[in-house]
DNA sequence: CATGGGATTGACT
DNA sequence: GTCAATCCCATGC
């Protein structure tokens, strides 16, 4: 856990990402989103762990078995639309998930954002998350985003230019180690090693990875 | 129109 | 380890 203070001001007066980080196959933007930070009013934080999903293949919203096309919904409206915008939506009934849409508009892809570490306003995250450990503030999609605020309403918003937005890694800032392994929570192409985290931070959120039981940083 | 299933979490045995 | 909470919406009668 980081100290809360004056980084989290830089970051949020950082130029956030292009829409050109996102107009790219959405793997390749899951492993560079590692490091970067997602930043929404007082609380920032630095994403330590991403999975994909395309239309292609069986767990993403959109799919639907071929012969049929890509599912398009009202829900997954977003997921077609132009990339660097947010597509949130309600897991279980209860959570909502965050995810950067990729790749040309028309074709649906998107990063979910699985964990963060505090970067900034971590006083404030505590409040919006009463009784909880810090391990438990940020490691996992449905608590980041109370964390940090995130809200369906926030569904089809601009990161690249919002009150939402993700930011570049500071220069200097921590090194990424990154792993790979197969995404979680899904039954269709779970064969796929599609979910990627930074094996040097304490928010990753269980079951670690394939190579993460050790070099963990400890808390 | 009724039913069922989640890209999860937290409480409990 | 088990399991319920609770919403969106796809699917099928």
């Amino acid at each position: 856990m980081q100290d809360d203070g004056d980084p989290g001001e830089d970051r949020a007066a950082a130029a956030p990402l292009p829409v050109a980080f996102y107009d790219r196959p959405v793997v390749e933007v899951a492993r560079d989103l590692l490091g970067c930070v997602v930043v929404h009013g007082a609380t920032a934080g630095r994403i330590v762990e991403t999975e994909a999903y395309h239309e292609t293949e069986g767990a993403c919203h959109a799919w639907r078995p071929p012969p049929a096309g890509p599912r398009r919904t009202a829900r997954t409206a977003a997921l077609f639309g132009p990339p660097g915008r947010a597509y949130v939506y309600r897991s279980y009934g209860i959570h909502a998930m965050l995810n950067a849409v990729c790749e040309p508009e028309g074709t649906a892809a998107a990063v979910l954002v699985r964990a963060v570490e505090p970067v900034a306003g971590v006083a404030l995250m505590r409040e919006r998350r009463p009784g909880r450990p810090d391990r438990e503030l940020v490691a996992g999609p449905g608590r980041l985003t109370l964390a940090l605020d995130v809200r369906l309403a926030d569904d089809g918003t601009d990161l690249t230019s919002g009150d939402l937005r993700i930011v570049a890694a500071a220069p200097g800032a921590r090194p990424v180690v990154e792993v790979a392994g197969p995404r979680i929570g899904i039954t269709r192409a779970t064969e796929l090693p599609w979910r990627f985290a930074d094996a040097s931070s304490p928010d990753v959120s269980r079951p670690w990875p394939p190579g993460m039981t050790r070099g963990r940083r400890g808390r």
